[in-house]
DNA sequence: CTGATATTTTTGTTGCAACAAAAATGTAAA
DNA sequence: TTTACATTTTTGTTGCAACAAAAATATCAG
């Protein structure tokens, strides 16, 4: 492995090992929702959908276990988690303090042109919306929150968090269309950027705070429904 | 790798393969302060160190980088992290608000039993101070903090926090037994045990955000000391 | 059809050798 | 001594085969 600057998020892929590569694949498939909850990885299977041998996706696939990112449903399968209602409420929690400790930061260092960026970012999940692209509206969603996250100037803290959205990311596409259709986050999203505008670290984390409770209050009872479900 | 529950920290030692004991073993000595801040660590050392081959060997390796528990200082190069002051500052930060939530949930989870395990670590932290174990104390410091964020009943709060210790745990050991012969933290702790007692949950917050806090000066100041050292 | 049991297949792990790249070392010129 | 360059050594990575263990499948008794 090789990826000599961990601190930004700097995308250097000239001199990225295999091992990394898979890695950051993975990531991304997993955040876009190709693999849904309950998907099971197998060395081979991911060594052959991404064309390296076993080992880089061997490397791939510990790294993501070892961030609960991936979970173990027995002592040699690996699945994409299925979040529970405890999970669900406790990451929840974690995303409060986390998010919330950045949005703060965040209305403290933000920058005029960080909000004309921002307000870019929104128009691209609105259109998305318009159009039906759900997963694109929910990536552009991602990109938002985190655009906030980095102007907090806390590379630390934006790792910590990705690894959160890693893990209720394949829990998230389960809501789409319906939950999207709602245009989601859309209100606490303007307020946000009105704060920032205002440097108001206190409103930006109440704005960014009030988003996460949203999306927690959806993704319950999409889990309570899918439990009755499961049940009946 | 085959941890089965990462849940909760099981002892559950049979079923582990050599990659998931090399992993424990070096996040032990790094937590113990055997490895210095700047220590570089390579896969053949590590693997002849531990006994094993170089894949599990590697597999810790990476395991530790990617959680940034080990950090590269070149492409080929991982070494023990230095911290500087922004880091030291940022890991403060999410500290204050991680541990800081934990030890409030604590205090409205906790058990009478609880208080009193409690009480005997904070005796073995004495009596390592008292004879002169500052390493011993060290730890045992550790294994009180722990003690308490663990009546939260959150375990990916604690899986968490236990990656925020790695990192700033090299860097511990630079300063005793200076630091330690001022009975660090004693105060904190009888206050928190107190809050514990009265299920405060918000003073126990706030008596183990002061003992975050007091940490932080200490090791700001070593920091501090040793650049201008350095310098010199 | 159900549940337990035996069989087959799949799967993660591990050690290792070869390779390319980086780090360490040595050398020489200014 | 210092700097720049060339050489040697060390190092991470990668693919692979063998192995043991787990998972999936088939079989059969009730």
């Amino acid at each position: 492995m090789a990826a000599h600057v961990k601190e930004l998020s700097n995308p250097d892929r000239s001199a990225e090992s295999l091992g990394d590569a898979a890695y950051r694949q993975m990531k991304e498939r997993i955040i876009r929702g190709v693999y849904r909850p309950g998907h099971k990885l197998t060395v081979r299977a991911v060594a052959q959908e991404l064309d390296v041998s076993t080992t880089p996706a061997r490397d791939a696939i510990n790294r993501l276990a070892s961030e609960a990112a991936l979970v173990y449903a027995g002592p040699k399968t690996v699945v994409v988690p299925v979040l529970d209602a405890d999970a669900l409420k406790e990451i929840t929690l974690i995303r409060l303090a986390l998010e919330g400790l950045a949005a703060q930061q965040a209305g403290e260092h933000v920058a005029d042109d960080d909000v004309e960026a921002l307000g870019l970012l929104q128009k691209q999940i609105n259109s998305a919306l318009d159009a039906g692209r759900y997963a694109d509206a929910l990536w552009h969603n991602k990109e938002f929150h985190f655009a906030i996250y980095r102007l907090a100037k806390l590379p630390h803290l934006v790792l910590m968090i990705e690894t959160l959205w890693l893990r209720i990311g394949p829990s998230l596409h389960n809501l789409y269309p319906e939950f999207a259709k709602e245009r989601f986050g859309v209100h606490n999203h303007e307020v946000a950027m009105e704060a920032l505008q205002e440097r108001d670290g206190a409103s930006v984390r109440a704005a960014i705070e009030n988003d996460i409770r949203d999306g927690y209050r959806r993704l319950k009872r999409a889990c309570r429904e899918k439990a009755t479900l499961h049940v009946a």
